[in-house]
Order: structure tokens, then sequence, then C-alpha cells
DNA sequence: CGCCAGATTGACT
DNA sequence: GTCAATCTGGCGG
């Protein structure tokens, strides 16, 4: 029997969580079809003091789900994509951490139906391809992925895989850790 | 209201 | 390598 990560595992820094959630199994429910995938690259953002976060610029209605509860979905949109992040952080903070590359493992045919392509490691391996494959968009932002009926959930266990780290892509000022993480070696890890 | 930029992607020189 | 598509919010008139 398989369960759900709880809070606990989301309210920690969002560096941990993004390294924890490495080799687990997301977990998308569509009607009666259900996707799975390997979580292969995550990239940890804070809050107010990290210019690259969407959190950056203070609270505003399309973010506040960063000052939440731990667990939560958080989606927002760049140029015509949405980018799928939790909540992530320690007890009062700010934080999130966004799923970059999955490894598809079940329901790949579905996935296929959303977004067709040649190769499978075309088909996830960056954050606006795995939301057009999981159908995931901003309908459900805010949700509670700690609820194991959650249409978007991470299950508990999984492989414990080899880290390594980089700076995180695409942002335009970093911070000087390193803050982006995925497997060692898989090929679904983007670019 | 109009224009700009962004944690992206894909098509093209 | 360059560049535009297309959605959302920030900001100035």
């Amino acid at each position: 029997m398989t369960r759900t990560l709880g809070r606990g595992f989301y309210e920690r820094d969002p560096a941990d969580v993004a390294r924890g959630l490495l080799g687990k199994t997301l977990v998308r429910k569509l009607g009666s079809e259900r996707l799975e995938g390997v979580i292969v690259e995550t990239e940890a953002y804070y809050g107010e003091e990290d210019p690259a976060s969407r959190a950056f610029k203070g609270l505003k209605s399309y973010n506040e789900v960063m000052w939440g509860e731990p667990g939560r979905l958080f989606i927002y949109n760049v140029h015509r994509y949405w980018m799928l992040n939790f909540v992530a952080h320690e007890p009062g903070g700010v934080g999130g951490v966004l799923i970059r590359a999955l490894e598809p493992t079940l329901g790949v045919e579905a996935m296929l139906a959303h977004r067709p392509v040649e190769k499978l490691t075309e088909l996830t391996g960056g954050p606006g391809k795995l939301s057009v494959a999981l159908a995931v968009d901003r309908g459900l932002n805010g949700l509670k992925a700690t609820d194991e009926n959650c249409p978007v959930h991470v299950l508990q266990g999984g492989s414990e895989p080899e880290v390594a780290s980089s700076h995180r892509v695409g942002v335009t000022q970093d911070l000087p850790e390193k803050l982006r993480f995925y497997v060692k070696g898989s090929r679904f890890v983007s670019r």
C-alpha cells in the first residue's frame, strides 16, 4: 500500500525538499486515468530574498500559496507554459520546489495524446513539457497534494538515486547556492 | 489601455 | 547560435 507524502515532508528547507523529491513517484489522476512518473529533476525557490522566485515581489494574489501550507500545489505561467511546483518551506517561511523533469512510468499513451513526440525523453523532459503531458494547468493551483485524493500528489518510498546539483536554469539572477538537483545519469533530465 | 518581461519551447539562420 | 509564440501580471499614461 503506497501512501502520499504528508505535510511534514514539505515543511523543510526547499533545497532539502527538492533533493528529497528525486526518485519519488508523481501521480496525476485524470478522471479514470492514472499517469505516473519518477521525478528526476527539481529546483528550489525561496521567498522575498530570492530574486528568481515568484515570491520576490512580495505577497500577490497569484503567488499567495507560497506563503501557505507546505504541500499545496503552486502553479504559474511562463510564456505559454505552466510550471508545476509544490509549496515547501520551514514553519513560517516562504518557498517552493519546481518539478523540472519526470521519467514516465505509467499512462504513457495518455501523455502522448496530450503531447505527441517521437522520443520518450522529449515527453516530460522539461517543466513546460511535463505540464502539457500531464494536463496540468492553473485550475490545480492551491490544491492540497498531501491529500491522497488530490489529482496531483507524490508517493512515499521509491529509490534513493545519486543526486547531482547545479545552478538553476533560465533565471536571470541566481543565488550563489546551487539550487537545481537532478538524478545523475538520467536521460530524462532537461538539456 | 498599451507595452514590457518572464523559473520555456520549438522552429529556423 | 537567434527569435517569436502566447499567457499572465507589473507598471506607466
